[in-house]
DNA sequence: TTCTATTATCGTAATATTGCAATATATAAA
DNA sequence: TTTATATATTGCAATATTACGATAATAGAA
């Protein structure tokens, strides 16, 4: 089916998987890097260090954007995407919620 | 395509999105908290707990043993799935590693 | 051994994702 | 206005993912 029974699940697992679905690409991990580096956050930039297609590029900003993780900012002809930073906060409480809730006394 | 372009990217930016996409969906991720709450670890008891197929538990659970995060035990005619604390403290320090590189002064 | 319960694997259908070229849109420069 | 540059969108094609039923494999129970 390829389709995911978001029916059966929270919405707070929902929420949690769609983040890191996102996350989950190595061409977003190396976006957000650059952007982070701020080597540079203008799209075309970005566009020239990764090798992908600038329709590429186009849509996993997209998807970046998506989950609020990034925005971006019109200056003239170009775009600057830059971290939303409480997003990136929001993200990084949510996944250590997720990884501190470990039971260490399993069989 | 649908394939990702792997070769253009670092073997850690590769390792990441690897990771971050098992779990990027909230069957594995409900898969987890089952474990990590201690409600069970036996395969039959999640196939229950949470609404899908047998076998479709069985390949969720395929995929997080493929990235080392869960161990399955046999006890009998059952398989006990535990979390291997290692690989879940590695990965928060990977995340975390991830999300500390935040520029605050963009655009 | 035969039966039953548990888990894994296979085959398949439906849908999603990745990526690109082509094209649209918008702004600045000439 | 015309041209060039930057970004977004659309329309594919190829591949991946999700899910299920059927079936295999395994181990304990009868």
């Amino acid at each position: 089916m390829g389709i995911t029974k978001t029916q059966i699940f929270t919405a707070e697992q929902n929420e949690l998987a769609t983040i890191l679905k996102v996350l989950g690409n190595p061409a977003r991990i190396a976006i957000l890097q650059h952007i982070n580096n701020q080597k540079d956050c203008i799209c075309n930039d970005i566009v020239e260090e990764i090798g992908l297609a600038q329709s590429t590029i186009s849509q996993h900003l997209k998807e970046l954007k998506s989950i609020s993780l990034i925005e971006g900012e019109i200056s003239g002809k170009r775009v600057c995407y830059c971290i939303n930073q409480n997003k990136w906060q929001e993200i990084l409480v949510l996944l250590n919620d997720f990884f501190d809730k470990t039971n260490l006394n399993c069989c």
